[in-house]
DNA sequence: CGCGGTTTCGATAACCTATGGAAAAGGATG
DNA sequence: CATCCTTTTCCATAGGTTATCGAAACCGCG
């Protein structure tokens, strides 16, 4: 057994480097993190993080049994926009704004995230065992906005469509366009984090909405919400033990 | 030097396998399109691709010097959604139209593709020198987008948008739901491409229409048009000589 | 001082892409 | 037919990757 998590660990072999990172479990992430961000997760390699945390590359193993699993804890706080959802998903106003602020959440955090939507899906789909709450997260975030999108079609607010297949296009366009803002392509204009954002649930909206002319105050009722809503949910999540007891399978 | 493409060469070696495909170039290329499609390409490996073919691993870079060169032959006729775009790019049917046409085309586009859009521009962005033109195609489809949505803001059809920014959000749009038509998401339900296709051209353009109501015409008239540009391309290019002279560098 | 627990290291297996040089054919030439 | 040249394939191997294993180095405690 290992200490907890970041308990600076008094004992152990020391390191070649001398280094003493406050917590190698969190070091690691940390180092991983700003790797996977400039390079992407396929093309950084365990040496790579090995080397910025201080130790050799064998030694991460003992903490992360899988390169994927280092991922794993990053994902700890993904689509955070569930939250948003979830909290907006029964208030009392309209839903075209509670739409649009969900939307405009998600791909806020699509564009924050460290690691682009399509590679931590590539990953999670290889390892569903251990990503399952990846896609739970994901369908419930989609049930959730098709029930929005209902409730909007219903209250004249939205025009009629099948609520299940808006939403999929509202979500696809979201990580369609987080791609955009993280990979400009050579010859395209680069966009910031909320130029995209904005242009998401935008253009959402204006498919959806009944009267169109509303946008500019569906977005700007958004915004309040976008205010209210923001109660810092500071998700320290606690990291623990080395290794994952190697679980059952591959 | 080699056989320019596929002339069956009666010279050389025999095969450890006995096996003697018509033409070694193409029957690589084509066992490679199966794998990845099967598999994706990252996940394919050249003594699979070696062994489907009927020889040894290292006999596969004869004919590619890289693994990526494979990739690049099967590109030849990608995104084709962009001899849409140039044909209908200065017609005289209603923008809106033209612009359902080219969105519809360019997903079908995007789901027939035997590899992932993202898979694809993940292997060119690492690759620039050899797959300038992908980039070079994508830039122009997007600059025909762009104007055709222009043409329409002109003239009334479609409400008054940033031509760019549209055209961003139209093609984001459709890459992002080739991914659900391509890989449906656990617990959600799977699209065929035609639904996809569809569902992406009618988003963007019951965004993008001044006259909503106006959609299903749009929609009959856009299809009106597929029909009259199907003039099959046969674009039936002609692969030659084998290690890709080395090129310069990496 | 010896002992168990903790953390790190070195060596190494297994797999991958890619290279270099030799081997095995056919065809041309004398 | 003996020889040389071209074409195609093969084997061996370098160098990079993820992951495993056993041993080494440190702590605190009896």
């Amino acid at each position: 057994m290992a200490s907890t998590d970041g308990a600076r660990a008094t004992a152990g072999r020391p390191r070649l480097s001398g280094s003493v990172g406050e917590s190698p479990r969190l070091d690691v992430i940390r180092e991983a993190t700003a790797l996977f961000v400039a390079k992407g997760y396929a093309e950084t390699t365990m040496s790579e993080i090995a080397r910025n945390a201080g130790l050799r590359q064998s030694s991460v193993y003992y903490w992360f049994a899988r390169k994927e699993h280092i991922l794993q804890a990053l994902l700890e706080d993904n689509r955070g926009s569930l939250s948003v959802a979830k909290a907006l998903h029964h208030a009392r106003d309209a839903a075209a704004a509670r739409l649009y602020a969900v939307l405009h959440a998600d791909a806020v955090q699509l564009c924050a995230s460290p690691l682009d939507f399509y590679e931590f899906e590539r990953v999670a789909r290889s390892q569903p065992q251990n990503f399952g709450a990846f896609f739970d997260d994901y369908s419930e975030l989609h049930r959730l906005t098709a029930s929005i999108i209902r409730q909007g079609t219903e209250s004249g607010e939205l025009r009629p469509v099948d609520p299940d297949v808006a939403a999929t296009a509202a979500l696809g366009l979201g990580e369609g366009l987080q791609r955009h803002f993280r990979q400009p392509l050579p010859g395209l204009r680069a966009y910031t984090a909320d130029e995209v954002s904005s242009l998401s649930a935008d253009t959402t909206l204006a498919s959806l909405l009944a009267d169109r002319e509303a946008l500019p105050a569906v977005r700007s009722q958004a915004a309040g919400l976008r205010a209210a809503e923001s109660t810092p949910v500071e998700n320290a999540r606690a990291e623990s033990a080395p290794a994952e007891s190697a679980s059952a399978e591959s």
